[in-house]
RNA sequence: GCGCUCGUAGCUCAGCUGGAUAGAGUGUUUGGCUACGAACCAAAAGGUCAGGGGUUCGAAUCCCUUCGAGCGCACCA
């Protein structure tokens, strides 16, 4: 159990001797640091359980704080607030803990098991900015799941079939009419033909635009679509050479991210468990006839607002997202069984989402008490707040935006690094470092105004600001030519704040985890690493003269630098030697 | 039209399960390196929390309303 854990225990039982029932207590850092390191909120929600004045029950409480060592300067003000400060005592205590290992600060607990869905990239094409988000996202809320005790299976998702497969092939079609592929008497047979990632990059968007102005092509890419998902020998051999080439492409940049997936199926890979899903699905009494289309009633008597029906079997006999989306749920769980599954797409697809779920719950694809979580996050606005388009309609690829800030980061390289391959190595880290931080910083529902200027930022509140301070403490650590060092005592303000500051971490990830955001966990990473800078300028730790106080600072600079590096992991940002 | 989300410093964002004096970065102004790594540290200025009403001992936070913005609303994904 995490240091602060005890301590609020200790706190409940204190409550409870003063003769207050309380099955939680609300510790949380001071907004009053003068007045003490932390501050307990309780007394006026209990003045009203209890007919008491707020003041009356701080002060009985107070009384048992104050014959406790590890509390100090118990005091009471305002309305009712208790504000106490950690004794030194308590804070060695503790620091020494961490010093052993900084995973003494984590709670692990038991965990559940869970199926993210985090991946969202399509076939055929490239990766943009939006899909930062899901990944950065993703890849963290795994990791930080693990961490505190999940068991944790992550799927890409590959959208490698739908109406995108059709509006390739026919724009293939148009560029390469003789291509063998598309030949009445074509078997099957191989065809030289080669496509590149960045011709594939190309043909998406141009096709898409063509659909939107010509209906006739529209109506020949949904022909298309089907007749591949029905098993047209030329058009699924064409698919198969350009989903090679795009999923090469695409993992490179998931690569580059540092995200990685347990999976990496596409949305064909259910193909096998869409008949046994229809299947159910008609036994069960649960599609009719619309319009054609076979659809499921999925409204409920508490909706407010009208709920449309869920299209399962298109009016021309193909199937659709949704029904795949059925399918894979329904292969997940057979294979996986997890507790809870956590989609993290942005938000656009919350009707979506509510309507698979309810699908999946009344036709008893999942179980009755398996969780579908919808992580929903916002999206990355232009600068007139709508989601992000280029002016030619597209939006920056992610390539072209880490190649920006690796170039920036490279401008700014320690010449001290002189080995060519060390150099863009690093530059790279410190760029991804730059991207995913910046995108963390806004809570996981936020839209936020995409501007290449933020990420390119290399200083203040950045992800370069943790790695520069990082190494920093490295450096110094190896210079202090010793191992041994453990903390001995508190001097005086700025450790201290760094001391509390430490403290804190469990609250900070179980709300991270909580909420599903990480923006928390990326802004307590500024936090402690600033306090910790203001500590490192004020003092000249190594030529302090004192054994006691350099041993116990290096302590301390030591305990800093781990959390850091074990928070970066989460986040998926590999700290450098140098930079 | 119906529904969801949002409006906080010049800019970009925290804070929203109600708590004390609303925070950070950036930008502006200013001070600190013959270096335990200045991608750092310190300081100043900057706010009718979109407007109005309500609940409460207490509201940026909860409720109602007006205005403004974004998004979604069956055979795309």
């Amino acid at each position: 159990m995490s240091y602060i854990k005890k301590l609020k225990q200790d706190l409940i039982d204190m409550f409870k001797r003063a003769g207050y029932e309380v099955s939680d207590i609300d510790l949380t850092t001071s907004n009053r640091p003068e007045l003490g390191d932390f501050q307990i909120n309780d007394a006026m929600r209990l003045a009203k359980i209890y007919g008491e004045s707020p003041v009356s029950i701080a002060g009985k409480v107070k009384e048992l704080l104050d014959r406790d060592d590890n509390f100090t300067n118990v005091n009471i003000a305002g309305p009712g607030f208790i504000n106490l400060s950690i004794s030194d005592k308590a804070l060695i205590e503790f620091l020494n803990i961490l010093n052993e290992d900084v995973k003494n600060n984590i709670d692990v607990r038991e965990g559940k098991k869970l199926f993210l869905d985090y991946g969202g990239a399509n076939i055929a094409k490239t990766l943009h900015v939006g899909h930062l988000r899901s990944a950065n996202i993703g890849g963290a809320l795994k990791r930080l799941a693990k961490t505190l005790g999940d068991e944790v299976i992550s799927d890409v998702h590959f959208g490698d079939i739908g109406r995108q497969s059709g509006m390739v092939i026919s724009e293939i079609k148009r560029r390469y009419p003789d291509l063998k592929y598309f030949a009445e008497d074509y078997n099957g047979e191989d065809v030289d033909f080669e496509i590149t990632a960045d011709e594939l990059g190309e043909i998406y968007p141009k096709a898409s635009l063509a659909c939107k102005e010509d209906e006739d092509r529209l109506e020949e890419v949904r022909k298309i679509t089907m007749d591949l998902e029905n098993g047209h020998v030329g058009y699924a051999k064409l698919w198969e050479k350009i989903k090679k080439v795009s999923i090469e492409d695409i993992k490179s940049i998931y690569l580059k991210l540092n995200t990685d997936f347990d999976l990496w199926e596409g949305e064909t890979d259910c193909y096998p468990y869409i008949p046994e899903v229809v299947k159910k699905l008609k036994d069960g009494n649960y599609l009719y006839e619309s319009e054609g289309a076979l659809v499921m009633d999925i409204a409920l008597e508490s909706d407010n607002s009208p709920m449309p029906p869920l299209v399962v079997i298109k009016s021309n006999g193909a199937t659709l997202y949704a029904t795949r989306e059925l399918a894979t749920i329904y292969s997940r769980m057979q294979r996986f069984n997890p507790d809870e599954f956590w989609y993290v797409t942005d938000f656009r697809q919350g009707l979506y989402f509510e309507q698979v779920f309810r699908a999946s719950k009344k036709s008893g694809l999942v179980n009755e008490n398996t969780e579908l979580k919808h992580l929903e996050f916002g999206t990355m606005n232009g600068p007139d707040g709508k989601p992000f388009k280029t002016r030619d309609g597209g939006v920056m690829d992610l390539k072209s935006l880490i190649a920006l800030v690796v170039d920036e980061a490279t401008s700014r390289l320690n010449p001290n690094i002189t080995d060519p391959t060390e150099r863009k190595k690093t530059a790279e880290q410190i760029a991804l470092a730059a991207l995913k931080y910046a995108d963390f910083l806004p809570f996981r529902t936020t839209d936020y105004i995409f501007d290449p200027g933020k990420f390119v930022d290399l200083e203040g509140k950045t992800g370069p600001y943790l790695l520069y301070s990082t190494i920093r403490i490295k450096s110094l650590l190896n210079k202090s030519n010793t191992f041994k060092y453990n903390v001995k005592r508190i001097v005086k303000e700025s450790d201290r704040d760094v001391a509390i500051t430490l403290l804190s971490l469990p609250n900070i990830l179980d709300k991270a985890y909580e909420v599903k955001s990480l923006n928390d966990i990326a802004e307590y990473l500024y936090k402690l690493t600033s306090a910790y800078n203001k500590f490192y300028a004020e003092n000249r730790i190594l030529s302090e003269g004192d054994e006691e106080i350099r041993s116990s600072w290096l302590a301390l600079s030591n305990i800093v630098k781990s959390t850091n590096e074990m928070l970066l992991t989460i986040l998926g940002i590999e700290v450098p030697d140098k930079m």
